[in-house]
DNA sequence: CCTTGACCCTGTAGCGACTACAGGGTCTAT
DNA sequence: ATAGACCCTGTAGTCGCTACAGGGTCAAGG
């Protein structure tokens, strides 16, 4: 396994559905190590980068910050220690999103309701705007 | 009604439940009128100023952006015209909220299995590791 | 050999909606 | 007179990118 076939900047976005510059700023925020430099001086990949670039893509599209992706990639460098702090984050995370959904839940139901009381007639008498407050127009 | 009575600017953020820096960034942005300014060069906020700044807090409590708002109280100068644009923009702003709902719980029903699989042994054979990828720790 | 065009490089600025200083000035109460 | 709470401006930082500008490199075709 790695015949070190590699890949330059481009064809490791194609590979991981990333952005050229996104793969250049993980860099520059110490999230993928710097690769080794062709000739002329264009960044070249191997397979370590490409399966370290698909683990932060995976945990960025499941909503992990690059805080967190970073801890866990640190965590799982080091094979034989306990994997309950990488359930910790997890976890964390997920309450998190569990209370961005009820956010967002009882935000629905005001503006549905607003909604809802639309006459579609006049401003002056609109109760989506009347609902927002006084609003003595400056 | 509006017998002038002034607030400085700590007074409308106690007000108003924002943060000094907040109105003061309003301002910049063109959100909120340039106030009078007294013999210190004070702001100092009338009756408009809390109505407006009131409907902006309330506005983005409900996930508004300053741009939406920005229109919502350009229309709600004109007491006269249809409602109807302001209903478009709630609309729009509700359909918005429902697809990241949609989103955030998808998201959610992944990271719970995810989670679900942990066994609490070692990284090595961490699923939630695992799934981010093969991790060929760079 | 030369040119075209796709790719790569660095560095910097911008997004949204603030937040947090630093380094000063003002006002009020004692 | 002075302490301390408040106010002022201006700038930089947050998060996770994205989008340039102004160049250099490389492979293919003429």
């Amino acid at each position: 396994m790695s015949l070190e076939n590699l890949l330059n900047i481009g064809a490791l976005a194609r590979a991981t559905g990333t952005k050229v510059e996104t793969i250049r700023w993980y860099e520059r925020v110490g999230l993928l190590p710097a690769p080794a430099r062709s000739a002329g001086n264009y960044r070249t990949y191997g397979e370590a980068h490409l399966g370290r670039l698909s683990f932060i893509r995976r945990a960025r599209d499941l909503g992990f910050s690059l805080d967190q992706i970073r801890t866990l990639l640190d965590l799982a460098e080091d094979r034989e220690r306990s994997c309950d702090a990488v359930d910790v984050i997890a976890s964390e995370h997920l309450e998190d999103v569990d209370r961005k959904i009820a956010d967002l839940q009882a935000l629905r139901r005001e503006l549905d309701s607003l909604i809802g009381q639309c006459r579609h007639g006049k401003v002056a008498e609109c109760r989506i705007i009347e609902a927002l407050g006084p609003s003595t127009g400056a």
